[in-house]
DNA sequence: CTCCAGGTGGCGA
DNA sequence: TCGCCACATGGA
């Protein structure tokens, strides 16, 4: 009965977690993972079970989706070469109980506008920034349960928070007008096609043209660029590197470039580095997973 | 009160 | 290129 797969990994808000509307092969299944029980056992590499007490998540195809949203193509011993255990013994101990911490396939356009409210403020408010722009501005679904009723709300589209207010949406970023206009404008090139998706899903599209592309909307820089390569483009190569990566390469790896600022030289600097210890197809993947780890058991942070 | 939190962009030297 | 600074809020 050991559940192998972690899903602690990512969103601020939880919305992909708690209520999502996924269209898969045409049918429509509801999810909700954190709210009402689903069982998620992997049995073997790309091999999955779902089980779960909810009307709202039924359909055939259900573990196949489930599989590819929660990567378990992605094998938990085949993140980290085999060279890293032997050169970071210590790492490698602490590093133990996050291996079945999983990256998941997420909505690209959430992902975006989630990681545009995460700088350089704390979880708490991110996640609080999340919530509220998918309770004003996304569609309400109520979801009854035996005991109680859940108010739960889509994440909007681009359509919708590209005709916001920019006012009014800054209730919804902590009063910051930049981030709120930022991300109104982020939204208006998804909805009128200027950011090509279909460009940015080519698997073959180089890395650093993914995140210079990316980079042509204000507010996303190499970091949140790689954010949304990583969790919602399923692009594991991307290696986002914020404080907390930039705090761990310094102590674990002994990188004396980590002690400089994070300007964007030293930022590609620190992304070369780190492909040299860590898998380079899946160097996002592990530093994912070593971003916790130092998280939890170094900085002994409640929140994930 | 001070410092830091999953950063970015504008500015002057 | 590099060091500051504003942006805004809240928890430790």
């Amino acid at each position: 009965m050991d559940i192998d797969i972690d899903i602690r990994s990512t969103l601020f808000s939880g919305q992909s977690f708690l209520w999502n509307i996924i269209d898969y092969n045409g049918e429509s299944y509801g999810s909700v993972i954190n709210s009402v029980p689903v069982m998620i056992r992997q049995l073997s590499v790309g091999e999955i079970e779902v089980t779960a007490e909810s009307n709202l998540i039924s359909g055939r195809n259900l573990s196949e989706f489930f599989s590819h949203y929660f990567t378990v193509d992605i094998a938990n011993n085949s993140v980290f070469p085999n060279s890293f255990q032997d050169l970071y013994p210590e790492v490698w101990e602490l590093l133990s109980g996050y291996f079945s911490l999983k990256i998941l396939r997420q909505d690209f356009f959430e992902t975006m506008i989630s990681f545009m409210c995460a700088q350089g403020i704390g979880m708490h408010l991110i996640r609080k920034q999340v919530s509220m722009l998918a309770k004003t501005y996304g569609e309400q679904r109520v979801l009854s349960l035996e005991e109680r009723d859940l108010d739960l709300y889509n994440f909007p589209s681009p359509c919708h928070l590209a005709e916001a207010d920019p006012t009014s949406l800054s209730r919804c970023t902590n009063n910051n007008r930049v981030r709120a206009t930022n991300i109104i404008l982020a939204a208006q090139s998804v909805a009128d096609g200027t950011l090509d998706l279909n460009a940015l899903r080519d698997p073959q599209l180089p890395l650093a043209e993914l995140r210079n592309m990316l980079c042509q909307n204000s507010g996303i820089g190499y970091k949140i660029a790689d954010c949304i390569a990583l969790f919602g483009l399923g692009r594991f190569d991307a290696f986002p590197i914020d404080t907390h990566v930039k705090q761990y390469l310094a102590k674990w790896f002994g990188s004396s470039v980590a002690l400089r600022s994070l300007s964007p030289a030293t930022y590609l600097m620190l992304d070369a580095e780190a492909r040299l210890f860590l898998n380079p197809d899946l160097a996002g993947y592990g530093g994912h997973q070593l971003f916790h780890c130092w998280r939890k058991e170094v900085k002994r942070l409640r929140s994930f």
